[in-house]
DNA sequence: CATGAATGAGGCTTCATTCAT
DNA sequence: GATGAATGAAGCCTCATTCAT
């Protein structure tokens, strides 16, 4: 049942799948505890599928993103705002998908990383594809691209939709900060 | 006692502060869990402790690290060194102080919120002192604030002593992804 | 149905009365747990069915078997040779017969219970005939049968058609060793 | 704790393992649920407690009944009393050792038909005794104990210390049974 | 200071059974 | 007849915390 996911993802993020009771989550849907087994398997499987379905989603819609344009500082601008757009949408996906991890089982959690390794793996490529042609210039295309992940989903902490800045604001300054960040010396 | 703030911190970056039991901190220092009341109040204030130390230590080395200099590009550079080297050594109590704030009392998190803000506040002011300067040039300081603050902090995420890069490397990485990407325009 | 039989029995003497889930014999048989209620009444009489018929079917086969013969001591051949096919051939209804009587309600175990002893007066009153035609000699007819039906029903708990014994090779330990211990002192 | 002990073999006899609740266990010993496990690991080491520990004593037990003697009749005698008055005052535990067995994990169910196996060895071992001295006649020594030995055990289902025959009548019923059963024709 | 037992609440999960569809 | 969702009770077990010793 969507409602589950829904209230799943708010309870967590509130909470944290640890403190999160079921009895809790089976009141916010309007069930009995027992009754939500209708509808998952278990807790931890709730937890896998709610992150790993957000992983899904967002790689899919990277590729999206990433599909056209083949200048690297346009694509790496798309993909800020794809990134951004994104995330602040999911919120409390991304959240969770990056704090509980711990909560999942091993085997749940290698799923997980993989996924998101194929995530950075994207954004490195395009970094590489800068510097392949003189636009960028870093030491080290991957723990760039760990830099600029980590700078863009921060935003997910304090963004407020209703704050002082929009998203287009958040936009324009984090792609600028990234695009100089990157950029190659000025050719003399 | 220290080993139960060592133990502790294992304890809560290992499994969480719900998913930690007070038997299994009090086995791991060698105590029963009864014994462990002579040393803490309770599980609570033991967080708190944990996370409220913490930010008072990074706060005063925060000041020692911008004491001296006056060039913002400088202290820009310091804080950076500062920021990833102190991280790196702590990153238990970190990750503890940021996936651990929903699992404090409404009043002890604005006490460790209100501290967090005071940390913001240098590094905002670095930036806002480099724009006044004419040497940085960004949209909002703050933003540009939250976003270089989530990049550093992230290194704590993936950073591995032993691994490719050591730590020496990663700061000349991001500091100097740090400055292009607050350096203001080159005066034609 | 008989199906359901069929899987109660297996997974009673699997698991235990208790132990069994209604969902687990329900997939089983290729149904959801609530039509397992179009063809039963509910988990209590689906275990006093198979206990009760049981009890039916082996009183009408022991009929059967004594039906023949006057002497006492073939009687009593016939009798272990009954016992002892009847019960390898029904080992799970005989396993499940003794050892959930206590799951029975004791109203139905009062039933089972006043069938169980038709069973044994049957038995009992060959050795009091043998007794008296002076082939046997025992101190008390009914602990003598109580004693040859627990040897005799023992057999269930080891006997492996695949096993070095056959059913044949069993029988003609048991009835040797049973009539003679019932059997008389030769006369002088 | 000793009361624990008693308690759940009263009510693993009474109701069977699976439908004992530790509740009901708990309040028998005037406990709380919860304060049971100060006393026990968990339901199922519980269980293999009872039944290992009476394996161990009856094993014994065993060896000081059959020390002495060396006439196989003797010792056969010696060891019908012994079972019988060792079974009936340990109705319980016998009970639950057998009945219950399937509730045992693998491994613990292993460890305890080792140990009755044990026990068959050292019966079989006496009647082969016998035979090799003339005494008795049996087919196959093993599959007399295991007759035997269900006969015997069978008395603790119907034994009523209060009832017709008391425990020395029952004795000298099985031994003269027994004896009878096992022995050797006559010589001429 | 430490122990070990106790409490009372609550955790996740399964169950027999019912019933609208 | 069958389904799937629901109930309400109960299952085992763990927890933070207290307290007499």
């Amino acid at each position: 049942m969507a409602a589950i996911r829904e209230a799943g993802l708010a309870l967590i993020h509130a909470h944290g799948y640890e403190a999160m009771s079921l009895r809790e989550l089976a009141r916010e849907v309007g069930l009995t505890a027992g009754a939500l087994y209708n509808h998952i398997d278990n807790k931890q499987t709730l937890l896998f599928d709610l992150i790993d379905e957000h992983m899904d989603q967002v790689l899919a819609h990277l590729e999206e993103a990433l599909a056209a344009g083949a200048d690297p500082r346009a694509r790496m601008a798309d993909f800020v705002r794809f990134h951004l757009l994104y995330h602040i949408d999911h919120r409390l996906e991304v959240f969770i998908g990056h704090s509980e991890l711990r909560s999942l089982t091993p085997e749940n959690r290698d799923v997980v990383l993989a996924k998101r390794r194929l995530y950075e793996d994207r954004v490195t490529a395009v970094i590489e594809d800068g510097v392949r042609a003189g636009l960028f210039a870093v030491a080290d295309a991957r723990v760039a691209a760990y830099g600029i992940l980590a700078m863009l989903t921060g935003v997910c902490t304090w963004f407020d939709p209703r704050g002082r800045l929009d998203a287009d604001a958040v936009i324009r300054i984090y792609t600028e900060m990234v695009l100089k960040g990157l950029a190659a010396p000025p050719r003399p």
